[in-house]
RNA sequence: GCGGGUAUAGCUUAAUGGUAAAGCGCCAGCCUUCCAAGCUGGCCACGCGGGUUCGAUUCCCGCUACCCGCUCCA
């Protein structure tokens, strides 16, 4: 591996460049001249990703007993995203601020008064005295800026003629006319304005702005003014992550529904009838793979952040503290060195949430990611009101450490709200609760309920439950009946992959006998994901018998493994060529292995990718050798 | 969405106002007894649209895509 730490654009560059000429991923449409954020994988990636896909289903659902598998619709009733606030946060219209383009709905904007500071545009100082020296070089540029100066009537006609974008073209190297209009805060001098009208043309590309013209007006009771920044805010226009699409031959407004943004919703709205259809038991988990879709501003760093992508969320239900507690007398909380290898019965949702970081960490061990993962604990000020803890699982890229997954404590919050719009109870009922809660007496009952309130009180954020609320919900508990808790653990399949991709990503440079340099590349998958497990060769592609006898052992691996045999160019040359496809493993048919030396026949030998080491297997052995290896 | 940059073969690059060169790769054949050997032959490109021009891959404009920075990321 290499030591030294890469230019990381230069890094991703090769990795893009990698992944197509190798078929992991092709940018899409790409023949029609490609599609925004949108990326494809080819036969190797698509045999990675399904590798990923396949090794996160089985260690939720096949390797554990309280998991089970869901696959819901892209499509679903528009009401679901109503009820989980996705509509609200994003189907309203939004104005933009003109200076920090922070967005606001725009019917919460408060009507505010006061003095409005406007710039007309601004000229470089030193661009202008430039342009009049390059006036051969760039009379356009000299047209444009000395109009701007001396003759802003002329200029408009200019700009007219040839249109705004093509004159902001030509004058914009020494000129911005971008409009800077501020309402000053309360108290605030002119002053303040001029400043940031600077710091706003700098922006723009202008070193040391001199303004054209400033003005300063009254409003009374506007409503054209950022809350918080004054900036001028935009048009407002509709704004929404979620992709719309109609459901329905007629295409109106009533038929709008989305594609989903997320596949949690589904397992929400889908929980009792898994609950009622399963025969489980609180604690246990629903969980999904499948496509998700966002029309995101700027998707970005090729495939981490896309329009639509792939993600593998678990749901995992767990009784509120309160129960736990009613049932098992305590409630076990996190601390450091706990064990969080098995399950618990007195297991809070703290206990809950550090297992399932523990868990998914172990996960990403297990595909070769353990030692690039990072955690970031998002603090009270970063959560989401509904959440109680979130943790992000990174990974380092070459383009930053970025988010792998979210193991989110959302309390009752995505059943509650469900169970509110669709007035369907999403209760369970729990028979072990009813009991216990059978043998307290009322002074107990009345402490819980009062450690309740008392916690109520100290939220830092959202508003505490109404007493009268908190009271029916002990009611509805005393009876053995809540809504369930969640832990969320998130991930991107897409990011997953990626993040495989850059971290299996090795290049060194071979100097051969002769002094000539070459840069190898390897992708350093761990054999669980590696898109081809095996490669098999004859040693000679013009000896009918090593031929013949490589099809056979070719024949034997690939019903259990994907293997690629290939019989072109020197040996060499096919394993370097498994080694840019990170196939761990190579299979060679010799002389050996037909007898020549009488020990060895019915041998090959195997090659491992990474040590270049070589093993002498019989046949016989070898899918058992391979399989304990992947 | 804003600002900057880039776009030539599968990949990496070159040259040019008169239709494009190379390396690697890939395919076929020969050869080759284990880490990109050699020889022969072959395939494949100026992102899309418009303008200027006798002629545009080259100059100009627009679009699209990608990269960088800002913004956004429920």
């Amino acid at each position: 591996m290499s030591d030294t730490k890469p230019d990381p654009i230069a890094q991703m560059e090769k990795i893009v460049s990698l992944c197509k000429r190798r078929g992991f991923i092709y940018p899409s449409s790409e023949i029609y001249g490609g599609c925004g954020g949108v990326w494809d994988y080819g036969p190797l990636g698509a045999e990675l990703k399904r590798n990923l896909r396949e090794a996160w289903w089985r260690a939720m659902t096949r390797d554990r007993e309280d998991i089970l598998g869901l696959d819901a619709c892209i499509l679903m009733n528009p009401a679901i995203w109503k009820a989980s606030g996705h509509v609200d946060t994003f189907a309203d219209m939004m104005r933009e601020c003109s200076l920090t383009n922070k967005r606001v709905r725009a019917d919460h904007v408060e009507p505010q008064s006061g003095t409005v500071y406007i710039a007309d545009g601004a000229f470089s100082e030193e661009g202008a005295k430039r342009s009049a020296e390059m006036q051969v070089a760039s009379p356009e540029l000299l047209a444009a800026n000395i109009l701007q100066l001396t003759n802003p009537a002329l200029a408009n006609k200019l700009r007219e003629r040839i249109g705004a974008a093509s004159f902001e073209v030509i004058a914009q190297k020494g000129i911005s006319l971008a409009r800077f209009e501020m309402l000053l805060p309360q108290g605030k001098p002119r002053e303040s304005a001029q400043k940031l009208a600077i710091e706003f043309y700098k922006s723009r590309g202008i070193p040391d702005p001199v303004i054209f013209s400033e003005e300063t007006k009254q409003v009374t009771d506007s409503r054209d003014y950022h809350p918080e920044s004054g900036g001028l805010l935009g048009e407002s226009r509709p704004f929404n992550l979620m992709l719309r699409t109609y459901l329905g031959p007629t295409a109106t407004e009533a038929d709008v529904t989305y594609l989903r943004p997320e596949t949690a919703q589904a397992i929400f709205a889908q929980f009792k009838n898994v609950f009622d259809s399963s025969r489980v038991k609180v604690p246990f988990g629903i969980c999904q793979i499948g496509k998700a879709f966002r029309n995101e501003v700027t998707p970005k760093n090729f495939t981490f952040r896309s329009r639509e992508f792939e993600q593998m969320e678990l749901e995992f239900f767990i009784k509120p503290d309160e129960a736990v507690e009613i049932i098992s007398g305590e409630v076990a909380t996190w601390s450091e060195g706990a064990d969080l290898s098995e399950p618990q019965a007195n297991w809070g949702w703290d206990m809950w949430h550090r297992y399932w970081v523990d868990q998914r960490t172990k996960f990403y061990q297990s595909i070769g990611l353990g030692d690039v993962l990072e955690y970031y604990w998002q603090t009270p000020a970063d959560l989401a009101h509904y959440a109680r803890a979130c943790v992000d699982i990174l990974c380092e890229f070459p383009f930053g450490t970025e988010e792998l997954e979210g193991i989110a404590a959302r309390g009752a919050f995505d059943l509650t709200a469900h169970q509110n719009a669709s007035t369907k109870s999403q209760e369970v009922f729990d028979e072990d609760l009813k009991n216990a809660a059978a043998k307290l007496t009322p002074e107990q009952k009345e402490a819980l309920i009062q450690k309740r309130l008392a916690a109520e009180q100290a939220k830092v954020k959202g508003e505490p439950m109404p007493e009268a609320d908190v009271r029916a919900w002990f009611e509805r508990l005393f009876k053995g009946s809540y809504v369930p808790h969640v832990i969320e653990p998130s991930a991107g399949l897409d990011r997953m992959a990626l993040a495989v991709i850059a971290k299996a990503f090795d290049e060194t440079v071979k100097t051969d006998d002769k002094g000539k340099s070459e840069t190898i590349t390897v992708l350093r998958f761990h054999p669980r994901v590696a898109p081809i497990k095996c490669g098999v060769f004859p040693l000679l592609k013009n000896k009918p018998e090593l031929v013949a006898k490589a099809r056979e052992v070719y024949a034997l691996l690939k019903t259990h493994m994907n293997c690629f045999y290939d019989e072109t160019a020197s040996i060499g040359r096919r394993y370097a060529r498994q080694d840019e496809a990170g196939t761990p493993f190579g299979v060679t048919i010799d002389f050996d292995t037909l007898g020549e030396k009488p020990e060895l026949l019915n041998t090959v030998t195997v090659r491992e990718r990474d040590s270049n080491a070589q093993h002498r297997i019989q046949i016989s052995d070898l899918l058992g050798w391979l399989q304990a290896r992947l």
